[in-house]
DNA sequence: CCTCCACTGGAAGATCGGGAAG
DNA sequence: CTTCCCGATCTTCCAGTGGAGG
């Protein structure tokens, strides 16, 4: 019933951006100069989770790469790369100059002089999730890197303002922004069907499906994708050739089950007891939790490294905490 | 109104761990 | 082997916040 799984990744960039032209033509502009071997001007993306603004800045650097013969691309996640050292490296290693940083090798900050000494051809850095930086140093850095033009991804825009370097934040503001809606209902359906089309056997799904997985997702195409992926491939272990809608009302929850699942496995060991007792309770108070914790942890870790998990916990959506200072309890996500 | 105090999160410094140099 | 280095993690200290209860 699969015919190519690939196109039904979360990462897929489609060959043909059905909507968002507008954001498409926005960004190539931006990006423009670099066509003539000049730096381009910064874009800014963003809007939430699922609008598009990854596969946007993908879409577009690719095709640049098409026409531009020297040009270097590269993709940074920095929620994943949260550090300014992580993400340095992952810039460094898009122009291979990562070769020898173990991580001491030399002079204080190897990575930086690495940096500067860039020379090549055009470099375009997509920069992911660039609101979870926790030092936003970097960016000063990368915006004096000759050659070196950023495509800047964030969920909101005033988050990111927030705890920016002025030097930084006047430059960004002159930035080229790009703002980002929620799909609606038809317009998810319009991205789906080509994956259907290409990914499952001809009549798996039916568009009145496609509709109801679009609705389900709530205007985030991540959601919608894998919702139809995790629906295609339990029919497809159970034989069938074609999907239930039994099959994609289950593949709701457990799309998201599956997402908390990933970001449960990322957590230490401490990190997973605490999530558990919350997990474990509707609710918790910052000092029952604390205490529990303590009960449970062979060597327990201060309340502050403790409260350290808590944001963690919280920026991968695993927990919420509600209210503010003594009114604050923690309960965990569905 | 005022005081108390549970709670938050920033800042600075200590400690851990792994790779490189001696 | 030991020593040094550095990023990541953890602790210590503390100022700020706002609800509870005189």
């Amino acid at each position: 019933m699969i015919r190519d799984a690939r196109v039904l990744q979360p990462e897929f960039v489609p060959g043909d951006i059905v909507h968002r032209t507008q954001e498409v033509r926005a960004l190539s502009n931006a990006l423009e100069p670099v066509t003539r071997g000049q730096t381009g001007e910064t874009a800014l993306l963003h809007g939430p989770s699922g609008s598009g603004k990854t596969c946007i800045a993908r879409f577009a650097t690719d095709r640049l790469r098409e026409t531009v013969l020297d040009l270097t691309t590269q993709y940074v996640n920095c929620w994943e790369d949260y550090s300014r050292f992580k993400t340095l490296y992952r810039v460094l290693e898009g122009v291979d100059r990562t070769l020898n940083i173990h991580r001491q090798s030399t002079p204080k900050d190897e990575l930086l002089e690495r940096l500067r000494e860039y020379d090549g051809p055009p470099y375009v850095v997509i920069l992911d999730e660039v609101d979870q930086l926790e030092d936003t140093r970097v960016l000063y850095e990368l915006y004096r890197t000759r050659g070196l033009t950023m495509v800047l991804i964030a969920n909101r825009e005033d988050a990111l303002f927030g705890p920016l370097d002025d030097r930084v934040a006047s430059r960004l503001r002159a930035a080229t922004r790009i703002g980002f809606d929620c799909y609606t209902v038809d317009e998810l359906v319009g991205i789906l069907e080509p994956r259907v089309e290409r990914g499952l056997r001809e009549g798996a799904v039916t568009s009145a499906q496609l509709a109801m997985i679009a609705d389900a997702a709530a205007g985030d195409a991540r959601v919608g994708i894998e919702v139809l992926r995790v629906a295609a491939r339990r029919a497809s272990n159970q034989q069938l050739d074609s999907v239930s809608d039994d099959a994609i009302r289950n593949a709701v929850p457990e799309a998201n089950a599956e997402i908390r699942q990933r970001n449960v496995e990322m957590l230490t060991a401490d990190q997973r007891i605490v999530y558990e007792i919350i997990a474990d309770r509707e609710e918790v108070t910052p000092s029952e939790l604390y205490a529990a914790y303590r009960e449970r942890a062979d060597d327990p870790k201060t309340n502050r490294t403790v409260r350290n998990y808590l944001q963690k916990m919280e920026r991968y959506n695993l927990i919420r905490a509600d209210g503010e200072n003594r009114g604050r309890s923690y309960s965990s996500v569905l």
